[in-house]
DNA sequence: TGGGGGGTTGAGAGCGCTCTCACATTATCG
DNA sequence: CGATAATGTGAGAGCGCTCTCAACCCCCCA
């Protein structure tokens, strides 16, 4: 037979055994007032008896809260796990989460079905609330699920699709791409590069534009003309910041400076350069963004800018939570967080980490 | 008030609205038999137009099964995330239950007290069954909490807790990690080394055990004595790495080749030759495992160990989902994949890349 | 000694769903 | 054409829990 799932006691059992009522015993194991010190030692014991667990869809049905809460990934091509950015704000949720004892429920929608399964499981009632992440611009605003199920949502930066910027009561947690790429490209001109070059992420992503924008706010404060300053595209991988540095090297083989859109494309910049015979930094200087790991590995070691990639996981989740009203700690005997001051989009600091690519 | 949750429509309002009983609604959304095509036909238009989802709390509760798996990780300091190796067997597992319309929970128990938190979750029928990833050999069986719980469990990597290996309803998938170890020092020696040395994980974990083991397999069948193959320990990474290759270049400066435990751990060793003036592979070949996207950016490309870790993912969830018993496709109308021959562990391929470092 | 009043406790009604079983309807056959 | 089977549908009993509300007990004060 497909696993023998012993039937596990309920609440009816625990009150036969310590002989009073099944509204007893809940109150005792949800910390409830009222009760007797005396019944609720007894309760106790029969809890720990009869290794009691309380049953979580009868207690969800009634309360109509999962203590879980949905991470929703919505990109093409998963790169969510290969992504070390990705990770780290993965794993500052997960923490913030278990603080509160809130599940995390992982939701991956690579593909055009999974939007269908996603929506369906959400407006199940499955979860609280959703953290979305939604890292293409096209197809249908994404995360327009959650919030059409009346989930409470939190975006992993800022949302690109069409009118969600006019939309203030749209929640997100997002680093300052843009003045993070200002900082790093003022440090390319305060060394003295004058041709300075960007490699761009996919501009359908908004965390690629401001980055871009940030690149080119630098600029115009130097007085350098932004459209002049040669730019190529890829993805935010290695191998797309090689071929977009090929391409910049190819028509503009004067550069002397180069601001990354990600690490990972700055990684792959530094091939492209050694390839072409270029020294960095001493030909040309090379700056990335976001201070993965393998930017201090990188030869040589990346000057990047970062962003507290973790804090900006647990402030999304606890934005969400906030949301969802009060913290579920212990069955609900906290207190209750109503929202005081009206939630908004939280931008966290960049800063510039020197080393010796610029 | 938090969150104005929009009541969702029951199956009761979908019975009123087509003109039905709510037991025919529930054989039309499970899809069951016996339902005249027009009458199914005027449910689904009312399940259409009241945008009804089935409360999953409800439903589980009468039906036992959650519809979601438990991914637990036990591991002191999550690098769950950083590493690279776990990421893609995660999505590997991902990808597996999506197929299956499993939800994937995922827990990180990182401390001690985490683990008396994911004991009351797993009890809790939160979930149909777990895959577990226990890291770390010390503590209280790790595991044990969800055996405990009569739920079906699939254990990543090979158990390394006493008594774990006579078990044979313990249900694992692991790499041929000391096949692999094998393959990769006879590799070595294959090119004329006769001094070779090895870099290993933590030997508490299993895979940094079993890799050891195949090193020095390799060496018995050379004729060289594994006692005297100098070997440093360390965690499974870069930093890791660096330092055991340090220690080893001190006590051994005279080795020509070193067997990394991890693809992280060679990077490292690459660092320290670099930094004791060895030239790679020409003084010392170095070989590592696991096949990280970063073995091949490395200066010079590792050559290394490759394991389908997404396919690992895979064969895991599939494993889980036997177990469990039916595919939960569509709400239980797939046929009931009783467990034919016993399930059994699975031990997958390792197979050598070979690239610039040796 | 009797009547509040506060603190404890239990009875019972659901939460939204599935599933069994009885009933109604129609098809099938002697 | 009535008996029997096959098929479709509905009534109702829970699943295990929470939560309201009424009942209860004991103590205090008049």
């Amino acid at each position: 037979m497909p696993t023998d799932r012993s039937p596990r006691p309920t609440l009816e059992a625990v009150a036969a055994h310590a002989g009073v009522s099944r509204a007893t015993v809940s109150r005792v194991v949800n910390g409830g007032p009222g009760v007797r010190a005396e019944v609720r030692e007894r309760v106790r014991a029969s809890v720990q008896a009869l290794g009691y667990a309380p049953n979580f869809a009868a207690r969800s049905l009634v309360t109509r809260r999962t203590g879980a809460v949905a991470v929703v990934i919505a990109e093409p091509e998963s790169r969510v796990f290969s992504d070390p950015f990705f990770s780290r704000q993965l794993r500052g949720i997960g923490r913030e989460l278990a603080c509160h004892d809130t599940q995390l429920l992982l939701m991956l929608q690579e593909r055009a079905e999974d939007h269908e399964r996603i929506s369906r499981y959400l407006a199940g009632g499955h979860v609280d609330g959703v953290l979305m992440f939604s890292l293409h611009g096209q197809g249908p605003p994404p995360g327009a699920q959650a919030l059409a199920a009346g989930l409470p949502t939190v975006f992993g930066g800022r949302p690109g699709w069409p009118g969600a910027a006019e939309d203030p009561g749209l929640l997100y947690v997002d680093a300052d791409n843009r003045g993070g790429a200002r900082l790093a490209t003022e440090h390319l001109l305060g060394l003295g590069r004058r041709r300075p070059a960007a490699l761009t992420g996919p501009l359908d992503q908004t965390s690629a534009l401001d980055r871009l924008h940030g690149f080119q706010d630098a600029l115009t404060a130097a007085g350098l003309a932004p459209s002049r300053a040669p730019t190529a595209g890829g993805s935010f991988t290695a191998e797309g910041g090689e071929r977009a540095m090929a391409q910049l090297l190819e028509h503009e083989p004067g550069l002397d400076a180069v601001f990354a859109g990600s690490d990972l494309m700055a990684v792959g910049a530094l091939r492209a350069l050694r390839a072409a015979g270029r020294r960095v930094p001493e030909d040309v200087a090379v700056v990335g963004f976001d201070d993965l790991e393998s930017a201090s590995w990188a030869d040589p070691p990346l000057t990047t800018v970062r962003q507290d990639v973790e804090g900006m996981g647990r402030i999304m989740a606890r934005l969400l939570l906030r949301q969802i009203g009060d913290v579920p700690a212990d069955g609900g005997r906290g207190v209750t967080a109503r929202t005081e001051e009206p939630a908004s989009p939280v931008i966290t600091e960049a800063r510039l980490v020197v080393r010796a690519s610029a």
